[in-house]
Parts: C-alpha cells; structure tokens; sequence
DNA sequence: CTATGTGAATTTATTCACAGCA
DNA sequence: TGCTGTGAATAAATTCACATAG
C-alpha cells in the first residue's frame, strides 16, 4: 500500500503510538502486538496496522512487532531520528509551565531559546533557558533552531508567527486562540486549551 | 437539515466559531457573514453555513447573521448558556498556569476549585483559589461542579480521573500523556502539548 | 443582487474480513 | 496457529453548485 497518499489522521496518530512504544521500551518490552499497542493507548488494532501499512511492513506475522525497531521507524518518518532545537516566544504563566515541561525531551526535542518583551525577564533564567528580548527572533536562523512555540496574548501572536517564519522556522505550536496566517510551507498547529473545555459541557448528558 | 446525526467534527469547531462571534462582539460588529467569520478563523464559508445548517436557520438570506443571535444559539446548543464550574487537579507549573488562565471566562467556565497532593501547597490561594487536599475530590458533586481538569504527572491520572468520576463529573480535560479509561457517560479530551510539537517536523520540508 | 441553506457529488477516513506469512 | 498487512466495503466529512429568501 506504499504509494498511497498518507492521511492526515495518520500523521496526527503517529506521535500517540510513539508515546506508548516509548512506554513499552520503558516497561523492558522487546515486543508489542498492535493489539497490546491498541489497548494501551485507547485505538483500534486495525486502525494501527492500517496506519503503518502506508509506509511500510514494520511487523513480523503471528508474532507483532520488536518494540526498538519500530520506534525507530516511526521517529524516522515524523523526522525525529535528527534532534530539534524549538524557541518558546512569550514566558507568561503558560511560556514558563512549556519550559518546565519534561515530556518534549523523550521526542528529541529541546528547548533551546526563550524570548518575551518584559525587561525584568530578560536575563532571568527559566528552565535552564535564559530569556532575550523578542528582538533577538532573528538570530534564530543561524542557531538552527526550526521549531517554535507561541504562548504570547493574542493580540500579538500574529506578529510573533510573522517573526518566526522570517527566522527561518518550519514549524509553529501556538496557544494563542486565534487563527494565524503564514505561508504554506510552514505548518502551524494550534492548542487552545480553553475551546477544548468549552467543547465539554455538550458532551453532558441533561440531568 | 435537522434530523441528522451532527458530525463530531461540527462540535469540535462550534467553540471556534464561539471564539469568532465573542470577538466580532468586542469589536462591536452588530452582524457577520459566514465569509466574514471564514476570514477570521481560518476555515472555509461553507463549512461553517453546512455546521449551523444541522441546527437551524440561524441567518437572513442576502444579509449575514446577527452577531448577538448566533452568539446565543451556539451557546445553547454547546450548553454553554449556563455557567459551569470547573475543578482543576494537579497545581504543577502546567496547573498553575491553567488556574491564572483568563480564557475561559468568556466561555462560562469558572475554576471553582484546585486540588494537590503537597501538603505544602494545600491551603494556599493561586489564581484566586485555595487549593484543597487530593482527598476532598469527594465533594465535588455537592458543590455542583461537572467538569474537570487533570494536570497530575502520568501515573497518577487514572487514579485523578477515578475519583473525578466517582464524584459525578461529567467531562474532563486532561493534560496528562496518557490514555484514561471512563465510563461511557462521561468525556475525556486529552491535550499532550510534546505529541503535538513532535509532530511538526513531518510537515518541515527536507532542506 | 446578496448571502444563506442544503441536496448531491466528491473526497477522506474507518472498519471489516480474510489472505499471507512466520 | 497467531498476528500482520491490505484490498474492498462502509462510514464520515468536506466541498460544490445552486435554489431560495430577503
């Protein structure tokens, strides 16, 4: 099935079933079955060997798959075989809980520029990251930094997107709730925590 | 249009438009045409004419919709017209910042109450609320408080989504990376900020 | 003449059922 | 026999084109 278009749901499930080979790796597991994969991570088993079948024959019949193997499979094609440097613009409440956040390491990527506009954080070290001045987006390029992360209010995002992408960036997560515009070659995934609790009271059966 | 089943991707997007309408609003904008909202948010004008359309007639034909009518419907419709209140659990760096998160105001949602495990930091007050002891979960459901958020390292979400569940919550947003498993009455959404910057770099083109 | 509302066409994604291989 | 890999069937979501109402 090799020369399908991928789905984009693929892609978006790739990371999750990387959490749990990680998990398994952890756990001192050699071998998974998409079932085992499957019940740990709450999806379907075909859904996962579906999801692998467009890239490639990963597994082993009647047996399932070495856990190391496909770990590296998986990290090959999100692009996360190579380590990622990533800039968080905006160390506000949100800015400061990204920096301290563990989970990002596990997935080769690092934290390695923080910036906002407030003087008094300039200089301060927050996660073993010391923050600059906004103004200094631009030295992202030659850093080789090409991810980034946006937690500024929304007013500002946009003009901290456009600053990224004229860095060089390839890739923006932002908490900012609104829509950001940037060229298509750059990706731009949104989390806007408050939609998502806002989308919950529907789902309330009526008392 | 009206006895369908509503596509799970409508609901998912009636919080955005929410977020379009409240906007128009503080801009003072008495209508908006779905071409105008389309603009702003980033989606197609169909898109949003076909979500409404399961619904109801909410437009005027040649005119646009009134910005305060359409506000009120998707709040119905969401359940948002009435307040709800919010227990957050877990007052990490992650917790912290959802507690002095401004967001949800606009939504109707109102942190109500936070819990922790630290000793040291029960009884404290963090973004104007005190935070309570783990073990005082229990009284949630007498205070009126239906949803949840989880914010608690891994190995402890299950056992934080069980007592949010035992306590009568309905929804839960959990931050946690993980899957948690609850009855099927009650919704999980679950946000994992590292799964969503891991996978950005699929869409970085090779350079 | 304008912008909504919607059936129909199309595209995309999920699920199934089983062939294929260790 | 057991679990993967995948075409085919089904389901879901998006897009289109245009009738419709103000």
């Amino acid at each position: 099935m090799r020369y399908h278009k991928i789905p984009d749901e693929t892609i978006r499930r790739l990371p999750i079933y990387l959490r749990g080979l990680l998990f398994s790796s952890e756990q001192g597991q050699e071998r998974v079955s998409s079932q085992g994969l499957a019940d740990f991570l709450g999806v379907s088993p075909w859904q996962i060997r579906k999801d692998f079948s467009y890239f490639g024959d990963f597994g082993t019949r009647g047996v399932g798959y070495k856990t190391e193997k496909l770990t590296k499979e998986i990290k090959k094609i999100l692009k996360l075989d190579a380590a990622h440097k990533v800039a968080l613009v905006g160390v506000g409440n949100l800015g400061s809980a990204v920096l301290a956040h563990a989970g990002f390491r596990s997935y080769g990527l690092e934290i390695a520029a923080a910036f906002d506009t407030d003087s008094k954080k300039i200089g301060k070290k927050v996660g073993g990251v010391i923050i600059e001045d906004v103004r200094k987006i631009s030295t992202l390029r030659r850093r080789k930094v090409d991810l980034g992360i946006i937690a500024v209010p929304r007013d500002t995002a946009q003009k901290t997107a456009d600053a990224l992408v004229k860095a060089g960036l390839k890739g923006i997560l932002s908490f900012s709730p609104c829509h950001i515009t940037v060229p298509a070659k750059v990706k731009v995934i949104t989390i806007d925590i408050a939609i998502d609790l806002a989308r919950l009271p529907y789902y309330v059966p009526a008392s």
